[in-house]
Order: C-alpha cells, then structure tokens, then sequence
DNA sequence: CGGCGTGTTGATTATGGTCAAGTTCTGTGG
DNA sequence: CCACAGAACTTGACCATAATCAACACGCCG
C-alpha cells in the first residue's frame, strides 16, 4: 500500500523468468532492482554501447532487440550477437573493462541498465547473484564456442537453419510465436553474423521456401517444417549435432 | 622459516603472474593457494575432462599442453582450444554445472585443481578473486568472439598466420621463445581448430615455407618473418584487423 | 629394418563468393 | 491516393578457394 502503486520493478517485470533476477530469490531480486535504472526508448539504429568507451554498466534489453556488432578495418561490418529481450548485452566487458562492439537497436527499444560498481558491491552480499552472473558467463562462452564450431563445420543452408531454430526458441521462452515471426534485422545482418554473404543467405531462404519449409514474405517468416531445419541445423538432430 | 621450506604454492609458483593469482593481492594468493590441489603428472592422450560429467572444480594447465575437443555426432572431432600452461579450462561449465567438452592432454601434463565449492565460499570474502573471475570469463568470452568472427571472414592462411602469431605471443608471456617452437598439437587438431582440413594447413604452411616466413621440420617451427604472418593475420596488422 | 601413423603434394570438384541485373518493399512528397 | 526514389532483397552467371580423393614421403616406434 505504502508502495508507490504499479511501479515497475524487476519482481513484476514480465521478463522476470528469463532474465538476471531467473535464478535469484525473491529477496535477492528486490536489492538487485533498486539497482536497476530504466532507460528511454531509443529509435532504431540508436548506439546503446560504443566500441571503445569504459564498461561502466550491463544493460538488458527490455523490448525491441539490437545487434552486437561492429566494423573491421577494411570497413567490413561483422555481428557479434543479436539480443532479445531479457538477454543481457556486452559481457565481453569484463575482460579488461571496456567494450570492444556497438550495441545497436535493431526496432525501437527499451532496455535496463544495472551500474557495475553497484553490481559488484552488491554480489559481495549476495551469493545468487554471484552464482547467477558466472552462469551467465558460462552460458555466453558456451554458446558461442558452440557458434564457432558451427561456422567452422556447417554448410550455409545448415547455419542459417540453425540461425531460425535457435531464434524461434528463444522467442517461444518469450511466449511469441515460434513459428510465425518478423526478422528485425537485414539479411546482411545474418549474414554477417553467419559468415555469409547476403546473396547466399537470401538463396538458402529461397532453397528452404521451394522445399516448402518456410514461407517468406520480406522480413515476415514462417516456419512450416520446424522438423525438417532442425533436421539439417547444427544444435539438434542434425548429423553433425554435438553428441 | 616456519614454512615448509620449498613447498610449492601459488606464492613462489613460475606462473604467478599469468596464472589466476595475477591479479590477486598476496594474502589473496596465500588463501587461493590453500585451495589448490596439484594433480600428478598424467601421460599423453590421458583426459582430464570428459564431456557431460560434472563439473566439480577448474583445472589450470602447470605443465604441458592440453586440447579441449569432442565429437559430433557423424563421429568429426572438433577442437575448441588449446591451453598453455597458467591458462584455466573448462569456464564454460559454468553455464550449467556439466562440461560440454573434453580436455586431452597434448604431451606429457601437470594441473592444479581448484574445487568449485572452495572456490564459490572464497568469493564471498575475497573481492580481487571475484573481480579476478569476472575479467577470466570476460577474456574468453571475447577471446572466443573474436575467433568466431576470424573463422567466419578469413581465409586460411589468414587463419594459420593468426594462430602461429597468437601462439607465439602465448608462449613469448611465459619466457619461451616466440620464434622457435614446438607444436604439441597435430596438423589435424590444429585444422579442426580451425575450420580448415588437414591438408589446407598443410598447404598452408608449405605456403609460408616457400615464401620464406617460418622454417618447419615435422613439429617444430620457427618464425623467420613474424612480421609478415601477423601482416596477412586477423588479430594484428591484417587488412580485416579489428580497428 | 619394417610398418604405421603423420604429414605432404597433386588432381578434381563443389560450395559459396563476386559481380551484375533486376524486383520488391518502404517511406515520402505531390 | 499514387508516383517516385532509394534501400533491401532476389536471382543468375561466373569464378576462386578450399574440400575431397588419392598417391606418396617422412619419421618415429617397435
């Protein structure tokens, strides 16, 4: 009653689920939001990290998603990551203190941002959020040695297979659609993040439409035989899947 | 003079400045060490880290060399890392408390193990060993971010030229020559690591020979012109290098 | 000395990159 | 509402790199 009615905290965020606070109790939870700093929302092709400046925050995406990227010195563009919303952006941060990639929104979005002098303070008090931020940690290193085998080993049509199963079950644990949803970045964008190059994404989508596994209307996608790409991607069931 | 004379411990460990305790304060290390467990000398080929046990503590190579590796399911290994001594496997258990790769001893191998029970109970007093944490996961996280996108735009000789050169600057860290050495690691490990076959590298390497930049006899190599391998490499000098 | 594992080299092929031409989509202004 | 411009995307033709298949050389073990 005393409390300041419908604020939104991290307790009754609908993301709670999935994001920092997952695998923390509830008293944990609650120190951890009075950490939490809400931020506007930024249009698309806002910078939320510049490469380069201190790593003085984490920040979350709360709605929207954006990519982890950045641009070689040949002027290439590469894509470290795409970000959905309660994941967390930029812990390669911790290696020496600063970012090494851009944090850009791909649609509109809304993120949190948690300080990491406070975060560090607080993990001294509280060990779930000490255990939470190594899981954290080792989940991010393990999938992306996971995605370095894979574009090591994995022909195009099996990453981008991979790339589309990999989303739709990220967005299921979001309670979307995972059979009926909209890319929010450019197939150059996937490109980049596959190793590709924009044409053989779009003719693998092309080869995958014909074989009657999807439909594709521009950013707009549906997975029609969820089966037959995990059938040929890399995480699952694949001949080539991990073991 | 009450000590146990020359007991090896953190303190007086060759490695202290690359090993964990790098960071850490001397009464840190002096608590770090009482954790530490030195294994006996395992034999080439033997595993110190099978894929799906749990994960109960973090091995530091002392001595030796190691492979983290697996099999996919069609039976094609592959190779996520390779460790020097001072460098720390399997972070990426973290994620969810099991290993997901085994760790393979290259040549002849001394560890030390650090129980993940201790290790959690030691963070809770010790701020530098949590930050010091932090900053491991962070490394390679980035580290295997940046070989991601490596395996991803460049080409194989760009690849091999990375991994000699980053080899090289491994071993110059820890007083070792970083123009004449040996490869722990066989032409198919170093391929597997690299998305490449065994006869790429080695065409490769026939490449470098002919053009005068490394001498190779079976495992051993040296580097006549480092500067030209880091020239065409990815990490430092190359026309893709990151800005 | 002989045999096998490891590595080198060659010939051929296939996958995906490059270059180029067109098509669709989106947003803007008349 | 439609016309237009620019970006995003698709498709095709050609080519280069590295995979595959195969034969052979080397070196280390008994």
């Amino acid at each position: 009653m005393g409390t300041k009615n419908t604020e939104l905290s991290c307790g009754n965020c609908a993301l709670s689920r999935i994001c920092l606070p997952a695998n923390l109790s509830a008293r944990e939870t609650r120190i951890l939001a009075g950490a939490v700093e809400r931020g506007r929302e930024l249009c698309t092709g806002a910078r939320l990290i510049r490469a380069g400046t201190r790593m003085d925050a984490l920040y979350v995406v709360r709605s929207g998603s954006a990519k982890s990227c950045g641009v070689l010195k040949d002027g290439e563009e590469y894509v470290r990551a795409f970000n959905l919303p309660g994941e967390v952006a930029g812990l390669e941060g911790f290696a020496n203190g600063h970012h090494t990639s851009d944090l850009v929104a791909l649609e509109p979005l809304r993120y949190c941002r948690i300080s990491i002098g406070r975060l560090e303070r607080m993990m001294e008090t509280l060990p779930g959020l000490r255990r939470e931020m190594l899981r954290l940690l080792g989940q991010s290193l393990e999938d992306t040695q996971r995605m370095r085998i894979e574009v090591s080993m994995v022909d195009a049509r099996g990453r981008l297979a991979s790339f589309l199963v990999d989303l739709s079950r990220r967005l299921e644990r979001r309670n979307l659609s995972p059979t009926h949803f909209r890319l929010s970045m450019s197939r150059r964008d996937i490109a980049r993040h596959l190793g590709l190059t924009l044409e053989t994404v779009s003719r693998a989508l092309g080869a995958f439409r014909r074989a009657g596994w999807v439909e594709v209307k521009a950013r707009h996608i549906k997975l029609l035989r969820p089966d037959m790409l995990s059938g040929i991607s890399f995480q699952n069931g694949g001949s080539r899947a991990l073991l």
